[in-house]
DNA sequence: GTCTATACGGTGATAGAC
DNA sequence: GTCTATCACCGTATAGAC
C-alpha cells in the first residue's frame, strides 16, 4: 500500500468520525489528506463507497487490535474491560467528543443506503463481539453466556459513546464502565 | 399549527430515521410531505436547521409520551420496562429496521456541526432520562441510584437500537430488554 | 400562501493531456 | 501517477409574480 493511498484512508477516518458518511465529501478528503487531486479515482476506482468501506475496515482493524491487546494487559477480564472503556473515555475526552472510530455513525447512516458499507460495518462489529466473547469466556461463563454478555457489553459501549458525544462529557462512558464491571461480577459470582 | 406545516414535520421525521440529517434534502422533504413547494420557507424561514430541530423535538415529544404511558401500564416498573423495549423491538422489526425515532442518528451527526440541533437532541435525551428515573425510583432506589440506572438503561437502549439496525434483526434489542430486567432485579434485591 | 424561476456553490464522477 | 477541465446533477436559499 503506497503512502498516498494510506493517507487518504486515514484522512477519511478522521472526517468520518466527525461528520459521518453523507456529510463527508470527496473534495474534503483530498484536502484533508494532502493527497494529489488526481489520486482519488486512481487508488479507488469504484468511488466513494469503496473509500468509505475501506476506511471503516481500516479503523475497525485498529480498534479490534487495540481491544485485543488492551483486554489481556490485566489478568482479571472484568478489570481489563473496565480499564479499557475508561481509556476510551480518556481518548474521547481529549478529542473533544467527536471521536470513537467512524463505526457508530457510519453504520447507522449506511444501513439503509449502501449494502456494501453496511457489510463492512457488520464485519467489524462481529469481530468486536468475538474478541469480547473470547475474553469473557475466561470468567467461567458458558459459550452462550459469554456471547450474550459480549453483545450486551457492545450495546452499552455504543450507547455510552453516543451519550458522551451528545452531552460533551465522558461521564456516561465512565458510568457504563463501572456498571459493566459490577453487574458482570455479580453475574459470575452467582 | 396548520396541516401543511405538520405534514412537513412528519415527513421530515420519517426521512430522518432512514437517512439522517445531511442526507435528507429539502426537496426530498417537500416531495415526501406532499406539501406545496412554496411552503417550506414560509413556515420555516430559518431554513434547514429549523426544520430538523423542530422535527427532533416533535418526534422526541411523541417518544417521551409513549414511554411515560407505556411504563405505567404495568405495576412492576421492571416488567413495564421490559415490555416497553420489546414493544419497540416489534415496531423496529415491522419497519424493516430503519426506524426508532430520528433521535439517535441525528444526535450523532449534528454533534459537531449544528449546536442548535444538538441542543434539541440533548433536551429530548434529558426528558427520557427523567421519565426513566422517575419510574425506576419506585423500585426503592435512592434518587442518585435511579438516575444512574436511568442513564445506563438509556445507553443500553441506544446501543441495542444501533445493533438491531446494523444486523437487521430485533434480537439485540430483545437481549437488552431481557438483560436489563434481570440485572436490575438483582440490583434491587440485594 | 403558494408558484416559478433562479442564483450559486457543491457533489460525485469522467476524459484526456502530461 | 498526477493534473486540469469539465460533466450533469444536486444542494440550500432567495426573489418576485400571483
Amino acid at each position: 500500500m503506497t503512502n498516498v493511498r494510506e493517507e487518504i484512508i486515514l484522512a477519511t477516518c478522521r472526517l468520518l468520525e466527525k461528520q459521518g458518511y453523507p456529510a463527508t465529501g470527496l473534495n474534503e478528503i483530498v484536502k484533508e489528506s494532502g493527497a494529489p487531486k488526481g489520486s482519488l479515482y486512481y487508488y479507488f476506482p469504484e468511488g466513494k463507497e469503496q473509500i468509505i468501506s475501506e476506511a471503516v475496515r481500516y479503523a475497525g482493524q485498529i480498534l479490534v487490535e487495540r481491544m485485543r491487546t488492551g483486554l489481556i494487559r490485566v489478568d482479571d477480564p472484568l478489570q481489563a474491560l473496565y480499564e479499557f472503556i475508561n481509556h476510551q473515555a480518556d481518548q474521547v475526552e481529549k478529542q473533544h467528543f467527536t471521536a470513537g472510530s467512524p463505526l457508530t455513525i457510519v453504520s447507522v447512516e449506511a444501513a439503509g443506503s449502501s449494502e456494501r458499507i453496511s457489510q463492512a460495518c457488520r464485519a467489524v462489529y462481529d469481530q468486536i463481539e468475538a474478541v469480547l466473547q473470547e475474553r469473557l469466556a475466561c470468567c467461567g461463563l458458558t459459550e452462550a453466556e459469554a456471547a450474550e454478555q459480549a453483545r450486551l457489553t457492545l450495546a452499552s459501549l455504543e450507547g455510552g459513546m453516543i451519550l458522551s458525544r451528545v452531552h460533551h462529557s465522558a461521564a456516561p462512558l465512565r458510568s457504563v464502565a463501572r456498571h459493566l464491571k459490577d453487574s458482570m461480577k455479580k453475574a459470575v459470582e452467582k
